[in-house]
DNA sequence: TTGAAAGCGCTAACAA
DNA sequence: TTGTTAGCGCTTTCAA
């Protein structure tokens, strides 16, 4: 390692070598030279020399100076899951595409964390802010309000910051409908053997709760608001209900409404303990998208949230001034089992 | 929005407040106080002023400062997979149980945009530097180099650096030979019909292959060195070599190495066009866990890489004062077909 | 067409 | 035990 261990240079030793000043040297080098009216000569002989040395600017100054930081942040409840992570790869190409910084991270589900979280980010000044599936939306509004950041909800509304979500209720509406359109006529499936499991006491999940209830209702006999089993989302607490469902009936239901891909890696662990053919005429719903999920040994029909219409409208909404303070809703796709969708992967050009 | 839009406390809304002087208050709010024998009872005054007023640091004042910023990063050539998406998720737990906080960037494998987006973070005064599955490692480090940054290599190694890696050749040895071994005495694998789809040119598929080959030449017959079809990591150049073996062979080999998760999206498109019939006999090796493919209608063999190993060795470098450049390897593991093993998630305290 | 100078909020000598 | 002071590197009036 013996390299020059030398500090970066900044505009003050530009402004010596180019025999301007530093102020007009800034100018240069960050755009609003035309502005200043310098002469092409000396911004050409600045940029050279900024070349030469490897100038970048330091952004910490920039941004203490400018009170913003180029920084946009996405807030996950968590990163381990094709929805989120699709999300986040979306949210990085939106805003590359806007020539800023985008930074994900997430939360865990935490409201308290959230908030830390959402606070360390005003830290550093990041000029917006999109929070996804937050527990306490509002909550972190609370902790945004006053510091000039652009806020935008998406996944899970909330009422102080304007929202994009998907529709839920017409989501859940389509996959329990295409539960029970997947099974024969001469052997339909009866209401009280399609379950719903997982989610939580959220807006996401009433929704798709109402959803399920009303399909329910229009298309099959027998009471319509039982057969609703929340876990929360998590693998672990959902595979403990399915557990105990089998315990109680010997079996699982003919149809599943799984309420997230998180729970339905929760059937997975089920699946682990039970063999293939417990699963053989079972027809699965998952709301949301997992390529692999697709193709399961049974039926799987899964949602998918148009995420990167999400994203489109959150970003539009930061950049109208004042934005009413309202919930945008998203139409999300039904996908029938084994289908392998392009995702937003695909839009990277491939290497070799 | 009748919120006040006042400015942030700083320390010297608080020195005067308090009557202390502004180095007083940053002392105590920065946890040196101690050091400059700061009295108890104005520490406890400042702290209560602080609480009451919200005071928050300003990140960038004080990285400007310092010269560091507490941000930690993890450059990721994608989101959008389990891999690397529960490689994010426990980075980000690392990470916060240093105090510091993670930022999550990606830079889809283009040599050029990890260059750029190492300059960006640089630029933003990052302590430590994560860098997992870079196509140029050397050239990400050729950016920081004299910067001062904390730089290790993940998942793909370089030679300026220190690197963690995987077991490349050992997990491709378990992974060929349990290939090999699922078939049964009777019609056992012939070595032309086990194939090698995905990666390309880099360390980690050259090991791969070299595990592959070893256990072909250990147990089979045959030529061991054909079967390899490079295709890149893109899901739609995976797609199209199966449609083209297919073309050309009228079905696919019995034995399937993968060479990642996301060729074996390859694998799901081509299915989504061909009956599950055509999958009847054959068995799938994956490099790269997901718990949704372990589930699929034929057997699939999965490795899964220690993130946790990894990313745990890296921070042991990173917290050493001068770290040696070599490479570490950490063991990866062989998961049987049809199991859901735990993952960062589970490190999560369930809500609700 | 350019320069001088103030200051963003914080830290860390050095004084007192 | 605490205050004074000088910047960190940049932007941005205001003057020239």
């Amino acid at each position: 390692m013996e390299n020059r261990q030398k500090k970066k240079a900044t505009i003050y030793d530009l402004s010596v070598l180019s025999g301007s000043s530093p102020s007009t040297v800034s100018a240069v080098l960050n755009g609003t030279w035309q502005k200043r009216r310098i002469k092409e000569s000396t911004a050409k002989l600045i940029r050279g020399l900024a070349e030469e040395h490897q100038y970048t600017a330091n952004l910490q100054a920039r941004g203490l100076r400018s009170s913003r930081s180029g920084l946009v942040a996405l807030l996950l409840p968590v990163h381990d899951n094709r929805y989120f992570s699709s999300m986040a790869q979306t949210f990085e190409a939106h805003v590359r595409g806007r020539g800023q910084c985008p930074i994900v991270v997430s939360a865990c589900r935490d409201p308290e964390e959230e908030r830390q979280t959402v606070e360390q980010l005003i830290a550093y000044s990041i000029d917006e802010l999109i929070v996804a599936g937050a527990t306490d939306p509002d909550g972190v509004y609370e902790v945004c309000a006053g510091s000039g950041i652009k806020l935008v909800n998406i996944d899970l509304p909330g009422t102080k910051a304007p929202s994009v979500i998907s529709d839920n209720y017409q989501g859940g509406r389509l996959l329990t409908e295409a539960i029970v359109r997947h099974f024969n006529a001469d052997d339909p499936l009866q209401a009280d053997d399609l379950y719903l499991f997982g989610g939580r006491d959220d807006h996401a999940s009433r929704e798709r709760i109402r959803g399920f209830r009303a399909i329910k209702r229009e298309l099959m006999d027998g009471d319509a608001d039982r057969c609703i089993v929340p876990t929360g989302y998590s693998p672990r607490t959902a595979q403990t209900a399915f557990e105990q469902f089998y315990e109680r009936e010997g079996r699982l239901p003919r149809g599943l409404f799984v309420n997230s891909s998180i729970n339905f890696e929760g059937l997975l662990r089920f699946m682990a303990h039970h063999p293939n053919e417990m699963f053989a005429d079972i027809v699965v719903g998952c709301y949301d998208y997992d390529p692999f999920g697709s193709f399961l040994p049974f039926p799987v029909i899964m949602i998918r949230q148009d995420v990167d219409g999400m994203i489109t409208k959150a970003f539009d909404l930061m950049s109208e001034s004042r934005p009413a303070i309202r919930t945008h809703v998203v139409q999300p796709e039904l996908v029938p089992p084994r289908t392998a969708l392009q995702g937003p992967l695909d839009a990277i050009k491939d290497i070799e």
